[in-house]
DNA sequence: CATGAATGAGACTTCATTCAT
DNA sequence: TATGAATGAAGTCTCATTCAT
């Protein structure tokens, strides 16, 4: 029961916390509005957690694991290579979609502290060995190279979905399309 | 005479804040390590810059500003489309190589200040907007989706010359060919 | 307990306040020194008042309350006109008596701050009308200029209270007598 | 010629000095703000005056100087103690009424400054002085307390004349007969 | 004499973290 | 475990005063 509700505590501070920095960026969020979101004391923080910077770290590490995880069991729902990279570039954009409201988020800087650098590019090695796979898999040539391409192009559209209010999801998967048939075949004289 | 030592201090405090904002981010950044730095006292930022984040803002404008003019002037001297491609492509990774000793620079937040979204979004339109206009001039389809492909692609390789500690400029010009060759033929295949 | 300790410390440090605004003034108050008299640390301060103007306007009005409160009570004792207005008279006069050791307290700017004015004015306005009251209730003509004058010729015995160091109870009652007897009689010739 | 140059930026410093400290009190005026007032530069002030204390000093000896011999000459045009008292009240409502747009002005603190609170003190001085030489020499018992008496009564009405925005110079006639006859005869009933 | 750029001490206020309850 | 009052380090910004020109 101790553990179940420890457990709550924690999955509920987690989320506030991803919730409240994506919001607002790490130095923008106070410990306080954490609590508040999440429906603790601020003491209660600090019995899970024991400083605001190893919240932001557990806060975003639970997150990418998950979005790894998810992406995982998604591609291997497909069988071709085309398939594949559109399930890929439309789970990255849907991700950005998903959070439209809270641009923030993914503009937010990852600072200075070598332990929340460290947790951003652990995930992004693991995305990209993730599409290095796949492309090498394929017998893509330079297979690093055109993974960090084609994440790279996919990035480039956060702006639009973000500060573009007229993006929706059918600009989403025309979006996702452009961008395969782009690396697919490069660009297109009309 | 006052003038001209007017004009000195402000381009050394807007060259030390850009040296120190690129080191430590704008939340660790202490308006003193930039008096230091420029080797004036606190109170004579202020009669500069009214506020940390307006020299925050004045330090990126005038960068972004003479980026742009410098691109514009290189990308000039070519004639074919791929050419400037590649001229486009060299400048943007070039930024990121001289500034390889410290790569927060460029990782850091945009925070929620309002102006200072501002300030980068502005920067990114003219430079999408250059990008689009050569895209245009050549005929290609879609010149929108075509620039935002292509920014991000360079954008992507960002992370390699930052912290990939054998990235030297020979690999900063192979990627520049590659990153050109996928553009306009597609990934290819061993 | 939690209650009544915040209770407390709101207490001790309105009566800091109130101590050390009354002896230095606004401007030459530090939140500190405040502090330090109250036996707390500065941001205590801040978790009990705002600012230091929420501070000294909140002291004031405690201050003012408490005056208004007492004097009621005191002059409801008597009957006479004669005897209400010695009661005010000597109310007044043993305000400035009792801090004629921190004689800047009745000497203070209350400065330029609109709040701080209202707070200044408002508790005037309630005693004059107070004073009015009584006037009315005489059947005195012109009530509110006789309710001014009284209370200006008390006010113009601070300076002898606070800065004649040879002023006793017994010269203030003397002067209580004084001042009802000029507001009823008009001057005396020898 | 020089003389004559200094004696006018003194002047203008003064004069500038007592209309911003007026206006805004002794810390909430900066230098600058007199020095822009006066047509000088900041530097300036300090050719003729060490500090920004003194220059408060200065300039409201300059004031109560002036004042004082006004009110001497104009009183010395009238021969009755009733003609002499009218004078006095109404040169000390006139000086508020003049000063009606700035009530600052006569709500400021003197502070806890030494020389300032002396600067005040003395000329108070020298005016109850006057009124009592003017009692004293009518046979008027206890002057001392009449005069101080006196002029209390006028500095209430300070408030009215600042901060009631119909008062005019009407009103202030009628309060200085009004004055006057209270403090010859004392309060009337209806 | 006059200027105004430069200085730097010092104040207010915030907020991550602690700890007694 | 949970709380939230208390702490105090630290940062931004102001402005009287100085001094080289």
């Amino acid at each position: 029961m101790n553990l179940t509700r420890g457990k709550d505590q924690r999955t509920k501070i987690l989320d506030a916390a991803m919730n409240i920095f994506g919001k607002n960026g790490y130095y923008e969020t106070k410990i306080v509005d954490i609590a508040e979101q999440a429906g603790v004391s601020k003491g209660t923080i600090y019995i899970y957690f024991s400083s605001k910077e190893e919240l932001y770290i557990e806060a975003h590490e639970r997150e990418f694991r998950q979005y790894l995880a998810h992406l995982h069991h998604e591609v291997g729902k497909f069988t071709t290579f085309k398939e594949k990279l559109l399930c890929i570039a439309e789970k990255q954009l849907v991700v950005f979609y998903k959070d439209r409201q809270t641009p923030n988020k993914y503009l937010q800087a990852y600072n200075n502290d070598p332990k929340m650098i460290k947790c951003l590019h652990d995930f992004l090695d693991h995305y990209h060995k993730y599409v290095v796979t796949l492309m090498r898999s394929e017998g893509i040539s330079n297979p690093e190279e055109h993974a960090k391409a084609f994440i790279g192009m996919l990035e480039s559209y956060k702006r639009d979905i973000f500060f573009n209010p007229n993006f929706d999801y059918a600009m989403l998967l025309q979006t996702v399309l452009f961008v395969v048939e782009l690396f697919l075949n490069g660009c297109q004289k009309d």
